[in-house]
DNA sequence: TATGGTTGGCGCAGAAGTGAGCTAATAGGG
DNA sequence: CCCTATTAGCTCACTTCTGCGCCAACCATA
């Protein structure tokens, strides 16, 4: 174990607890939602986001993961960072960096018990959670402004008018059709395909392209 | 002091170290260059950014002001957060979570002694702050395609052509002149004077725009 | 004081992008 | 089996954007 001219481990200096926060997005109702719980322990009863500290030998991802699988129970698909949050007084509990995650996953991983609301519509949370919301919310709408779909929430296969319900879901706004198409059909190749047993003329299937 | 059902602490779990890496930027002669130092200590000699271990109760932006002034002696502007490096072997001291920084300055607010390397043509450095510095680049250059000047480098009152020729050494590439100044002027106002004692027809001044 | 060199910035023609409307292609009902 | 409702997706007129070229305004020099 390294130490340094004093003798001392790093762990010898006191330092700031981590933890994790992660705001597990979907997309219901044709409007982006998050997973919220009600916190036992401290805080009892308060609307939270899953988190839990970071074990010493843990990477984020992992302990992002966990946070989800042990709050409510949902095998998250790929945690991505937001920012830290580094107030000195946002735990009462002592000293706590929490870093702030993002995950964008289908409605079908989760139970029917998880508590959703919408992004734009939703009541306090407690903590600085509703600071991470809004980042979370934020980073999945840019995210969706450059790519067709990069959390896959679609299928292998989609329509062109899929895709533009999926955006308007996420962005939480209506899109001009045609510039949509324009746009979004640079980033896909049509499969062959066409949707049938819908009303109306069948529509082209496309997938990402690569 | 806040203890748990096992009476213990936060402190008292083991967890995680937390350092700042701060990748201070500047521009000299038309390009993007990162402020780098010799370590001393431990991985003693090799190139590094600026970086410090976060004490208890200090806030990141204290952090990175420390080491900044410590390593290099500047005085930093406003760090801004990048994102924080987790791979568990990054630090073969111990467990250690960085949190990249990046500030961005004028040149001369750096002693003459302060380590300069272009960022598009820099040495290797050590630990991960490689890819610190890449994240820097490309964070700064994504706001300045958003705003004008953001980081404020230019006085309270420029030409277009110095705006331009900023906007250049900080993207690294020559941009069209007319449609960068169409697009820039959006968010600036003239101030009425213009730039005397110059070759040429003299050019009018802006500011940005409140 | 005139003249040439140099840079700022505007106008205009062509390119690119936008959105309304029209045609195509299917399901379902009479 | 035909007709209608409905949705897909193309075409075309119009708007916006781009970049070249020209004129303007100043300095330096003779």
């Amino acid at each position: 174990m390294w130490r340094d001219e004093t003798g001392r481990s790093l762990a010898d200096y006191p330092h700031p607890s981590v933890a994790v926060d992660v705001a597990l997005l979907t997309v219901v109702d044709g409007a982006l939602q998050v997973a919220v719980h009600r916190r036992a322990g401290h805080a009892a009863g308060e609307l939270a986001l899953p988190g839990t500290f970071v074990r010493i030998d843990e990477t984020l991802a992992a302990a992002a993961l966990r946070a989800l699988r042990e709050h409510i129970g949902v095998t998250g698909r790929s945690p991505e960072q937001l920012r830290v949050f580094d107030d000195p007084d946002r735990d009462d509990r002592g000293r706590v960096l929490a870093i702030a995650h993002v995950d964008l996953v289908p409605r079908d991983v989760l139970d029917d018990d998880v508590g959703l609301v919408a992004v734009d519509r939703r009541p306090r949370l407690t903590f600085d959670h509703d600071a991470m919301v809004a980042a979370a919310a934020e980073h999945v709408r840019a995210r969706y402004r450059r790519d067709p779909d990069p959390a896959g929430l679609l299928g292998a296969a989609f329509t062109l008018a899929e895709l533009q319900g999926l955006h308007e879901a996420v962005l939480g706004a209506p899109l001009p059709k045609d510039t949509f198409r324009r746009h979004v059909l640079a980033d896909l190749e049509p499969t062959g395909g066409v949707r049938t047993g819908t009303v109306g003329k069948p529509a082209r299937l496309y997938r990402r392209a690569g």
